[in-house]
DNA sequence: TTGTACGCGTTATCAA
DNA sequence: TTGATAACGCGTACAA
């Protein structure tokens, strides 16, 4: 004798209390068990019982608890996503891309932003844990706090694939733009211009993307032959405020002393550098010629529009969430580090011929 | 005798198995109970038990599973979020509000994007329901579905909150600016300078901003006492091409039928009429003035930078989540509208002279 | 202070 | 084709 299993009563106060499968199954007087197999759509049910659990599911309003199904199943189609930053167009547009490979294979987003913050990472990767997500995408934070929390994390059985920002070395797949060569290349094109006095505001060493643009700008002077001058790289930000700072310490130094040209770690740290050089009466391009590195929408619109390179976020978001899917769905182990092309846009503000 | 409960087996390859409330107490000798107390800083509990039930739980690498408390608690500690457009700068910083108002409540996001289709629309609603969600912040997709979806969702007691676009008498809290004061005002601030006849490309009807927007700009014609024009509003959309399309049609009117000034639906479409207006080599804002709706981080680097409302999207998303989070926690079931002050940024777009 | 029994809603397994 | 039973990992309610 089941004493007031919830029953008929139904009053929560005008909330309905919601449908389980049991209450199906006793309606119909079946067990929860065809009721199951009906809703996930299994081949060994009887025409009739289909017919009739699907027309008493609707009638009832009952959808199945997928709190319930996860916690059995051990699978939640849930991939939490962690970026350091929102409102750069770069992450909402990468989101985009991942959002749409998700949705066609019904997986649903936790989204976690970081804010730069390695404590607050660290905190949203343990709370996804937790919430036993089945994958997870990060785009690390700045100031980076250890790997062994990434590691942890995939031995739980959790794969991570990286985008934009990576960690090397670590066993997990990585997405990203060809940072070095691009880098390499905007500057390469100054240097074939004639300039050969370039500064670079760097992006924070700590970061990935702030080395091996550092790196391809290096390379550059290497393959033409052009000095590498220490007090004409200044280590930045990815801020406006970072670079319009970084700029003015360049611009502090004596006049002879001066760059011709300024390689800017990404558009906004050039936007801030562009301030800074305006801001002494100093002309973009004829006295300084500046090139940036993302395609900001702001870009092209600027006075003197931005010289730059375009960063496929779509495309990167896309893959990345491509790849940890292949991981979850097929298993297939194989680390990669998979690499979206850029683009060169040249505009106004590198004085060289435009295309 | 229990027979293979897991023990201590754990070659999975690799992976290791999570660890569980029960490997705890075991290892401790103790029940799970007492470790379930412990992780949720209950008083009742010696502090030497506590202490060594601490130490192991960091040992042997446990955290509680979510998704088994999610199913006894009946609470995910989950919100769900569903934007109809994700690129769209308004989005991401309101998305940034709520992040920041539910990261501190610990609450987690589901995103969703609906790509303004209702299907998809009525598809993450419904995945949000079924993942038990505490509550839902939505702004609709442009082609409304029926309003039933909502009822039935707010009826099974998943709190909603709209923002931004809102959905009127439904019995839900809403989150917006004063579009139609708003609208009111920044036409009444070009009949104030001297424009009469002014066109309006205002958005799809179906939307509440499409809607009140056109009341504002209706409003402020009465209270001047000018004629509304028939042929001088045109129902657009809210892109760049919505835009330059409707702004188009109105130029094929004959010379004297056309407008002095133009009130755009939001920024995206002010910029698709400028450039309209600019290909047929009219001046602005001499031939024709020109506001938008938005506060585009494009609308200062335009040519002619853009008169705009600015509308405070991070604020809109962190009222939202508060009051939905009231409705959770509180359980204060007040019905609100409420309403974000917008400020009008006057620029040279309007030809009016600036502040 | 601690432990036992049971239930949350679902599915896998094996038997009917 | 269908059903009974036992998980999944945890917390509530009660008893010890």
């Amino acid at each position: 004798m089941k004493k007031s299993t919830g029953g008929s009563k139904r009053s929560t106060g005008g909330v309905s209390r919601r449908v389980t499968s049991r209450e199906v199954a006793e309606k119909l007087g079946i067990s929860t068990m065809t009721v199951s197999r009906v809703m996930n759509d299994r081949a060994n049910v009887d025409e009739e019982t289909r017919r009739k659990v699907l027309e008493t599911a609707q009638q009832l309003g009952y959808s199945p608890d997928h709190i319930a199904k996860s916690l059995v199943l051990r699978k939640t189609h849930t991939i939490g996503v962690v970026v350091p930053e929102i409102t750069h167009s770069f992450f909402p547009e990468a989101i985009r891309g991942i959002e749409e490979v998700t949705y066609t294979a019904r997986y649903h987003l936790i989204l976690t932003h970081s804010a730069e913050d390695a404590e607050r990472e660290k905190d949203a990767l343990l709370t996804l844990e937790s919430k036993r997500v089945d994958g997870i995408l990060i785009s690390t934070a700045q100031r980076v706090g250890d790997d062994d929390l990434y590691k942890h994390i995939i031995r739980l059985g959790v794969p991570i694939v990286f985008f934009d920002r990576c960690v090397p070395g670590i066993g997990a797949s990585c997405v990203s733009i060809d940072d070095e060569e691009s880098a390499r290349r905007i500057t390469e094109h100054l240097l074939d211009h004639g300039y050969t006095r370039i500064a670079h505001l760097s992006g924070p060493q700590k970061v990935s993307i702030g080395r091996t643009r550092l790196d391809g700008f290096k390379m550059a002077l290497k393959t033409r032959n052009v000095p590498y001058v220490e007090e004409l790289v200044v280590e930045a930000g990815f801020q406006e405020l970072d670079g319009y700072n970084a700029m003015n310490q360049i611009l502090n130094l004596p006049k002879e002393r001066q760059p011709r040209a300024v390689v800017a770690v990404n558009d906004p740290a050039a936007f801030g550098a562009i301030k800074a050089i305006l801001e002494r009466g100093i002309r973009i391009p004829e006295e300084i010629a500046i090139v940036g590195f993302s395609d900001d929408i702001r870009a092209e619109l600027m006075p003197t529009p931005l010289t730059t390179v375009r960063q496929p976020a779509y495309e990167v978001g896309k893959r990345a969430a491509q790849k940890l899917l292949a991981f979850i769905e097929g298993g297939s182990p194989t680390i990669e580090e998979i690499v979206v092309n850029t683009e060169q846009i040249i505009r106004r503000s590198c004085g060289c011929p435009q295309v």
